[in-house]
Parts: structure tokens; sequence; C-alpha cells
DNA sequence: CAGATTAAGTCAACATGGCTGACATAATCC
DNA sequence: GGATTATGTCAGCCATGTTGACTTAATCTG
């Protein structure tokens, strides 16, 4: 990069006007206004960062970041319906059809049909698939233990709060769900599938 | 959507088995592993969340995520050089071009040859561009706002240490060098133009 | 049981925003 | 005066998001 080192933002005074901390048009601010636009920014590098590891590793393989949020829920809650993924993505049934048949093609995600209502396509990582997401995760838990680790203890409640308080109201269930749901496995499972 | 609250990750034994909180290959788990996932969902969701609202306002502009980060950026830091958003942005010339030009066409962004450097064009946002900077960063700070509440005091500290431990070392102390620049003004700034 | 609904897959077409590589211009540096 | 630097631009490619319409199979419901 360039030198981003050097004093940025030239021009003019380099002094600390135009509306810092002061309400700018009539807000109650209980973190001052520019305070809040600082963590706006620092979760911009932080996310930023957070995937560029796998990203890289996802180029080797010829996918992208759209393949790695696919994989990753589909490994961490083996059985996820078509449905649930489009609910957690936040996309249309056609993109995540895209991805979603390429992974199954190339051997990542199986499906199966569900044992109490048929027309459902339960989602399973394979050992593959396993594997590929262990790998792009492994990074990004490294980033995650250490940050953690930075920022020191108790570190680890006060974030799960902040990260559950910045999800949509409505949508906090459903998340909630979601990460308690743990991953039955594909197959001979438990209700019996041939009849 | 669906009905994500029902009970997700059907098909076998809704058991807690697989290979939850065990280290899995050989690796050293301050937090456990399954925790350090959940924090990696959670901020995938948040993240998710946070650029909603912005996103939904953007469309009436027909604008999109790209346009908002470099109004972000100008805005927050007016003066910054091309180099620097392609830094901060990490993306390519021609990306940033793309919305760059929009962006000054329509008269969110100005430019201004640097006083020192005449090559480097120093960025602004316009009055307009302001407008639509603080429209766009409301939602946001207010969802920020009241995740800081929600997380208890002392919440500050530890998010801010722990997202700037997320961000690439390398990258650390340019993030802060762009924080810390505070916003000349453009034009009739302070050294003078004319000449 | 027949009709409505639901889950999933698919097609065509399009927009955004990344990317590469090459090259032009102007200003600065040496 | 020549090399370097900051910016802008052209042409083209690819990934991933969008809409709207339609099919198939399975389930639900009156």
């Amino acid at each position: 990069m360039t030198d981003l080192n050097a004093p940025l933002a030239r021009g003019g005074k380099p002094a600390e006007a135009k509306h810092g901390a002061g309400s700018p048009a009539g807000k109650v601010a209980s973190v001052s206004e520019t305070k809040l636009h600082e963590f706006a920014e620092l979760l911009f590098f932080a996310y930023r960062d957070f995937t560029r590891d796998p990203d890289a590793i996802l180029s080797d393989f010829g996918f992208g970041r759209a393949h790695h949020r696919v994989l990753h829920f589909v490994n961490r809650h083996a059985g996820l319906r078509v449905a649930d993924l489009l609910g957690i993505l936040n996309i249309t049934k056609q993109s995540l059809g895209r991805v979603l048949k390429q992974l199954i093609d190339q051997g990542y995600i199986i499906q199966q049909a569900g044992a109490s209502d048929r027309r459902e396509r339960l989602l399973f990582a394979t050992e593959r698939g396993q594997a590929l997401a262990e790998r792009l995760a492994a990074p990004q838990l490294v980033r995650l233990s250490r940050a953690l680790k930075a920022a020191g203890p108790g570190a680890e409640t006060t974030l799960r709060q902040f990260l559950e308080a910045m999800i949509n109201a409505e949508d906090r269930p459903q998340v909630s769900s979601i990460m308690s749901a743990s991953s039955p496995q594909p197959g001979r499972g438990g209700t019996g599938e041939g009849s």
C-alpha cells in the first residue's frame, strides 16, 4: 500500500473541528457520536480482515465467500433445510441454488430427503466438506481466540451480549435456535427412511 | 421467512454428539472451539444486520454498499486521497473508480488538488454528501448504541480491544492513523490554493 | 380424494461490484 | 530531463446478488 502512516486528512486546518462530539441534530448520545462512528469503522475493519484468510484459501478451490457461508452453516448445523439456509443467509433461492449445486456436484455436501417430510432436502457436509470447512475456519478461530484474549477476561460475555444485541430483534430467536441446534448424522440416522 | 423457530437440524438423533467441544486435531483451545464457532456466527449475523438498514436506503438512491463505504470514509475523514481509500477498502483502482465517479458526478463528493502535491486528489463530501452519509449512518449508530448498552458498562473498552485485535497486525497502525485523522475543510482551507 | 399449499429446483435475464492488464496524463523527484 | 508516482480510464471477465415465472413432488385440508 501507500504511506497510510503519514498524516492522513491533508488539506486545511488539521484541527478537530466540524461536528465532533456535539449532538448534531438533536439526539441523545449515550456514547458520543464520534465514538460510535469509530466502532462502526472498527467493525468494518475487523470484518474485512476476518474474511480475508478464508477468502484466500477459497480461491484455490475456485470457490468464493458464498460457498464458505453455505458450507459453514451446513457443516456446523447438519441437517439444515434449504429454506433454513435461505433465512440465515438472507439471499434468494436462485443465488443459493447456484453455489449449493456446485458444492453438491463436487462432493462437499450431500442431500437427504427429510424423514418426516420427504419434500425437504436436509443438507449434510461430507467428509470432504467437513475437511474444507475446518480448514477455512481454522484461521478465523485463531483470530477470534487471540482477539478474545486481547480483550481481557470477561470479554466473552460482553462480546456475546453486544453481538446478539446487534442482530435484528425479530431474528434473534431464529438465530438462537440455529446456534443451539446441533448436528444429527446423515443417512442411517434415527427414524429410518426406507419404508 | 419460514418457521425457523421450529427445531432446526432435523434428521437423525437430536443428541449433542459429533465433535463438539473436544479438541479436533490437536489444538490448544483457550476458549472452547465450539464457543469460537459461535462467535464467528454471531459476528456474521451482527454484520449482516449492521449493513441492512443502510442498504435499504441506498437502493432508493440507486447506490450500493460500495458507495456507502466510500462516502462514509470520505465524509468522516475529509481530505482523504484516492490511494488512501484504496488501502482502506482493499479493492482495486478500477472498482473504486467506478463508484467514486458516480458519487462525484452526482454531487456527493468533490475533489481538490493537493496543496503540496497537486497530483493528489483530496476527497471531500459536499453538503449533499454529508447529508446522505449521516442518513445512512443514523440507523447504524442507533444499533451500535443499543448494543453497547446491552453489553453493559465497560463494554466500550472491551469491544475496542477485541475489534482492534481482529484487524491484521500490519494494518493496525494504518487504521489508527485513519481513525485519529480528522476532517479539514475543503476549498478555502488553510494553506491557500489560488497562487 | 381433490384441490390448495409448500419445499425445492430451474430458466432467463439483469445489476453490482469485485478482478486483470494495459495505457495516458500530469506532477514530482532526483 | 528521465524515472517515478498519483490518478484516471478502457476493455473485458467473473462471482454473486436480484426478479419473475414455472415445474415437480409431497403434504395438508376440507
